[in-house]
DNA sequence: ACTATATAGTTTAGCATTAAACTATTATCA
DNA sequence: TGATAATAGTTTAATGCTAAACTATATAGT
């Protein structure tokens, strides 16, 4: 590979991690109970219907490690918006699930999110959004699967 | 806005936080000379011709605070990679430039990079790449114009 | 059954980052 | 000119993350 396809590859992850860096510190300034953007993804995914999962399910769905999924899930236990019980027949694991009042506080976060989203969706509209998703969800899962 | 576009747009600022992570990773651990993405970022700036900057300017530049920058830049200059020097008539500002060994460590570390990246090169092609850039850079323009 | 290995989760140390306090210098303007 | 505000950079405290060590339970192989 020639060396400016290599910068072009770089700038874009580069892009990735400024918007990430933005968007991430915009999101959690407006999160409403305290909650963190890796706590608010986890709500995020219960209350999308999503089945039960363990701690290491988690972790793995948003890749993060097990360390860093334990304080989050200690703290969304802590505010009392999920739940923890241990594995039926699994005694090394747990299963965690949202209770009613994370499923309020999840709502609450998605109202403070849509207002401040409203903008931001008359410049990138829908179908841009759209369009992209196909391609960083191929990227994603790339850069998963061949992990070093 | 409805509820399922927040989802949407939400899913697409997810799918860039993964990869984000994944990529800060993996490139952090095969970075040589001890430099961290982060530092990377500050000689691929130099090493692409761009004019010397501030430490506020790289800072902004990158979207990262004052203290980050402050911090980033001490270990290159202590690596030898960056030479430090103060501003000629503003007694409060430092200019920051490559140095002959800055150069030399960037060079390695595009080299890493793009051995690495030969096999994502064969997934995602170049023509996604440059169709993707356009459309990052304007969500990423955006939040930095219109931060809160 | 016993031992070795693998797995789930927690804890710890180290690091990068942010926000805010702080120092030093420059700009504003009355 | 002199006081006030703004700016550049550093430092500090707090936070979240990773990697690795650690505990406890489960699985596999002999």
């Amino acid at each position: 590979m020639s060396e400016p396809d290599t910068e072009t590859y770089f700038r874009f992850f580069n892009e990735i991690g400024i918007i990430n860096q933005l968007v991430s510190n915009r999101v959690e300034r407006m999160l409403p109970h305290g909650l963190t953007m890796s706590q608010f993804t986890v709500l995020n995914h219960f209350s999308r219907g999503l089945p039960s999962k363990s701690p290491l399910g988690l972790a793995n769905a948003f890749q993060v490690t097990k360390g860093a999924m334990t304080n989050t899930l200690k703290q969304l236990d802590g505010k009392g918006f999920i739940a923890i019980e241990p594995h039926e027949s699994d005694g090394r694991s747990k299963i965690v699930s949202i209770t009613d009042r994370g499923r309020v506080a999840h709502r609450d976060a998605l109202a403070e999110i849509a207002k401040a989203m409203s903008a931001f969706v008359e410049i990138v509209g829908r179908d841009e959004i759209d369009n992209a998703i196909p391609m960083l969800q191929k990227v994603r899962i790339w850069l998963d699967e061949n992990r070093t």
